[in-house]
DNA sequence: AAAGATATAAACAGGT
DNA sequence: TACCTGTTTATATCTT
């Protein structure tokens, strides 16, 4: 979808930066005819030849609405372009009325070439030509306006009045009539330029062939036509040329008309070939479109059911030249992709809508009391991406009572996914609990893609995005910089939206006791425990962390020094419980830090032991913010352990052994405060 | 409705 | 001094 764009973008591009393409190309043309019918522009004053252009094309207006005979079905109809009034483009018609600019004749007047009255007679050419065509025009609009009525009746009634046959006719006229009007005032200005009046520079802002493929043509099927032709460039854009007529045939006479619009294609073809030709001769960015051409493409011809090989470029050039050149079979090939086109559009808008009502459902209705079982959950949990800490029991599918659903789609890329849709939906506060078994991880990694290009915030809190971020560290541990790329490298919100998540994320690695600061000597990282986490219990406020502030700080360091900084002290006094710990790990799979010895009885019993024997050191000591604690493990043994204290919590026997906690109550301690509901790592039997 | 959980903001301190 | 990191507190909002 996003490649689809880009093309897109590519192709309206290059349709624009060809856009004086045509106009030079149908000054070729013109120019050419004029060589073989041996009339040279100085030979023939600018007044005569429009006029007699004038005349030429009423004429064949005037045949075509007397011979309705062209008119007959696809297959039998044979191509009559042959005839001269056919030759030209009728993609013309659709162009504005062009006149020579006031810029060009201030040009005209200051070289002074010709005399006054010269210059009064082109004048009064120019604007009789452009009444003329305004006129034409307007009764042109009028009758495509009552076509498309009548077509529109028709597809209803089934059927097809003769009536509209002749309208189509009479319009088919006209833009023939149009067209010719064209090319006469186009002739006018090359005379004008052959004789040294104008100099028409590419591109020229003021080139009146610039709206060339504007005009009637409905903006959408325009559009449309752009991006079926795509990403063709140079000599593409010739056949643009004339099949930008076709389009604009086919959007009538597709859905009606198809003899119409045949005959129109055939009209067209003519003069479009031969400016192929001509302008794939001159085309100076030839190799620009040889590698970029949308029909051709690993050494084969890409034009709908085609696929002949042609071994190079060239060789395929002669091959669309030969094979696909503008006939019947050809237009009716790109008329039907079109309608390919079209539908694949409109197809996708109508996938578009869905997707947005999905989102504005989700969205919306997170406020909404419980929903009913989400499927999405149900995917979510069968094609779970487990972490090792997810395979735990608790990441079984959750409870029917489990009151989150996730707010973000499974399985939509992020190209399809509208941020703006979602963006402004205003702050989502629910978010997974991860203590109803949610796993982060199911969702995040099944909507990875997703968080990572919509600006969706994720509907997991704080503490479950960090402790994600760290369980995929390779090392299970990220310095806070680390988490803070984390977050900006898999969330696109977060990228966006810098304004408080970094501040939010310090808090929670403060607040949350499963997360563990780890000291270095560079820095420190973060931790987690995973058990910890997954009791719950994460953020107790009110409640002081580290139960004092700094002035017990000189007495820590004055009873046990080696804590702070001696890492290998703290280390030898763990060594036995780091022993135990890291079996228990293993054996449960566990990350570093898990407090692995729930359950264990042997291991609590130790911990305890353990945890006696650092009272009795730290006891006199006050955790302070710097407060630390002997390393866990032996990867741990070479880092200073910031233990976040817990004040007891009865209730929690089973809890896993904080081993990094020093578990000493400051002096300070509040034995008033509601503390016993608080959960702690460490566990007192 | 109350309590708990979480987000957010802010103050503050220490380090670089 | 400015910024980063980390802690703590207060408050608001959401969830249970």
């Amino acid at each position: 979808m996003m490649q689809e764009s880009g093309t897109e973008t590519r192709s309206n591009n290059s349709a624009i930066q060809n856009g004086a393409g045509p106009g030079k190309h149908l000054l070729e043309c013109t120019l050419r005819e004029s060589r073989s019918n041996g009339e040279t522009p100085l030979e023939v004053g600018a007044a005569e030849l429009a006029h007699l252009q004038q005349q030429q094309a009423l004429q064949a207006a005037r045949q075509i609405l007397i011979n309705q005979q062209p008119l007959c079905g696809i297959k039998t109809h044979k191509r009559n372009d042959k005839q001269p009034s056919l030759q030209v483009p009728i993609s013309v018609a659709m162009m504005t009325p062009q006149v020579i600019t006031p810029q060009q004749m201030q040009q005209i007047l200051q070289q002074q070439v010709l005399t006054p009255q010269q210059l009064q007679v082109l004048l009064q050419q120019q604007q009789a030509l452009m009444l003329q065509q305004q006129q034409l025009q307007e009764f042109y609009k009028k009758q495509q306006e009552q076509l498309q009525l009548q077509l529109l009746q028709q597809q209803h009634a089934g059927k097809q009045p003769k009536e509209q046959q002749q309208v189509a006719t009479q319009q088919l006229a006209f833009q023939q009539q149009l067209l010719q009007m064209q090319q006469l005032q186009q002739q006018h200005l090359l005379t004008l330029q052959r004789q040294g009046l104008l100099s028409i520079q590419p591109g020229q802002p003021t080139l009146p062939l610039q709206p060339f493929a504007q005009g009637m043509i409905p903006a959408e099927l325009q559009q449309l036509w752009k991006e079926v032709t795509g990403s063709h460039t140079a000599d593409d854009v010739v056949c643009n040329n004339h099949s930008t007529l076709d389009l604009s045939t086919t959007c009538i006479s597709s859905t009606a008309h198809p003899k119409t619009s045949l005959l129109l294609n055939s009209q067209a073809s003519t003069n479009g070939q031969a400016s192929v030709l001509s302008l794939k001769r001159e085309s100076s960015s030839h190799e620009e479109y040889t590698q970029n051409h949308s029909l051709y493409g690993h050494g084969v011809c890409k034009w709908p059911g085609c696929e002949a090989i042609c071994d190079d470029f060239p060789s395929f050039l002669k091959h669309l030249n030969n094979e696909h050149a503008l006939d019947d079979r050809s237009t009716a090939q790109c008329r039907v992709q079109m309608q390919v086109v079209q539908q694949l559009e409109l197809q996708l808008s109508k996938d578009k809508e869905r997707l947005q009502a999905m989102m504005t459902h989700l969205h919306v209705k997170s406020t909404e009391p419980k929903a009913s079982p989400q499927p999405l959950n149900l995917v979510s949990s069968a094609t779970l991406s487990k972490t090792a800490s997810e395979a735990s029991p608790q990441s079984l599918p959750h409870t029917p009572t489990t009151p989150t659903a996730p707010l973000t789609p499974i399985t939509q890329g992020p190209s399809v996914i509208t941020t703006t849709s979602i963006h402004n939906v205003g702050p989502i506060r629910r978010r997974y609990s991860d203590k109803y078994n949610v796993p982060i991880s199911s969702d995040f990694a099944q909507n990875q893609e997703f968080y990572k290009n919509a600006e969706v915030r994720p509907p997991f809190t704080y503490a479950s995005l960090i402790r994600q971020g760290i369980l995929e560290s390779p090392e299970k541990q990220l310095t806070l910089n680390e988490i803070y790329n984390w977050f900006t490298r898999q969330f696109a919100y977060f990228r966006r939206n810098a304004a408080t998540w970094k501040g939010a994320i310090r808090t929670n690695l403060s607040l949350h006791k499963c997360f563990i600061r780890v000291e270095e000597e560079y820095g420190s990282f973060w931790t987690v425990d995973d058990e910890a986490f997954k009791r719950g219990r994460h953020i107790h406020r009110g409640r002081p962390r580290k139960p004092c502030p700094d002035e017990h700080f000189d007495e820590l360091v004055a009873h046990s020094p080696s804590l702070i900084k001696n890492i290998q002290t703290s280390h030898a006094y763990c060594s036995p419980l780091s022993a135990a710990l890291q079996a228990s790990m293993a054996e449960n799979s566990l990350p570093l830090y898990t407090t692995a010895s729930m359950g264990n009885p042997a291991l609590n019993s130790l911990a305890n032991a353990m945890r006696e024997d650092l009272n009795g050191v730290m006891e006199h000591t006050n955790s302070n913010g710097s407060d630390s604690s002997p390393g866990r493990s032996p990867m741990q043994g070479m880092h200073q352990v910031h233990v976040k204290e817990e004040p007891l919590d009865p209730d929690e026997n089973e809890g896993p052994l904080s081993l990094v906690t020093t578990a000493n109550h400051s002096p300070d301690f509040d034995p008033d405060r509601d503390y016993e509901d608080e959960p702690v790592n460490e566990d007192m039997e």
